[in-house]
DNA sequence: ATTATATATCGGCAAATATTGATATGATCT
DNA sequence: AGATCATATCAATATTTGCCGATATATAAT
């Protein structure tokens, strides 16, 4: 796989070994030491950047990003982006979503749940009708942004 | 499919039918005019509602989504996501982001790809490497919301 | 009670996406 | 030039996701 494997390059910076104590505290890899193997010349700062990979990929292993992975795969299909930006101007019931996007109703249930579940949408129910509303204005101000990620 | 045919409901809110000049202004369907008979009894907030559906129709027909959706298929992979967290902290070289994902090259190339081609992530190439970066204090704003719409 | 209505859920198929080894490209070093 | 290295792209397979008809559930009207 890599092919950053032990050779000259990973030679001259041998005062980042994998025996070092960056290696033994925060079980940085072998491979990873051995990408940092650019910085020839300068071992000082390919420690720097060892320590940094290294903090980087604990705070990585340690913090779980399913809750946010969730919430953008919600978003991330047309029509449930577009019952988004519907939900913008107020609460609407499944009758209503379905007929503005003109699928099915089973189609429409689904995305619906899917929002729901990952947090974007909020419904009420009211008799035999479900309203769904957005959740929070955490919902447009993150639409928002992406759509500032996408100008340019 | 609607099980919300013209029906004894319908007849009631009559006031809004499909020849009315809501329907042949807007193009909005007879399925859509009839979902709005559950307002009975108040035929004149029916056809403000009437009137405000075929106005978000019409608005969703218009715009096209697919970039904000772009942005948001990127980020919605776990691995995609924590590259992103990866360079919150500055720029990092592919050898760098294969290494602390652990991921082979060839996937780690391939996400790296389509978070470049979303928008979200630049590269610089210097001689054989390349380095990403963020493309944007839009996409830390964006996943900031993003924690924020999970945290309920 | 029976029927009609609004929504949710199931199940199977089709389309999209992720994964990864193999190969290609292009830069650097000897 | 030839070898090595970092990265990109290709191609085949595996997994996930979307779609929609059929069915289930629950509420309200008759």
């Amino acid at each position: 796989m890599l092919s950053c494997n032990p050779g000259p390059l990973f030679q001259k910076v041998m005062p980042i070994s994998p025996s070092s104590e960056i290696c033994r505290d925060s079980m940085i890899s072998e491979d990873a030491i051995c990408s940092l193997a650019r910085l020839i010349g300068d071992p000082d700062k390919a420690r720097a950047r060892a320590r940094k990979l290294a903090s980087l990929m604990d705070q990585i292993e340690s913090e779980d990003c399913e809750g946010e992975v969730e919430v953008f795969k919600a978003a991330a299909d047309p029509c449930r982006f577009r019952i988004l930006k519907l939900l913008k101007e107020g609460e609407l019931c499944v009758c209503e979503i379905m007929a503005a996007l003109k699928k099915p109703q089973s189609s429409t249930s689904h995305h619906l749940s899917i929002l729901r579940e990952a947090g974007l949408v909020k419904e009420r129910k009211d008799g035999k009708w479900s309203y769904y509303r957005l959740a929070d204005g955490a919902v447009i101000e993150m639409v928002k942004h992406a759509r500032a990620v996408k100008k340019k």
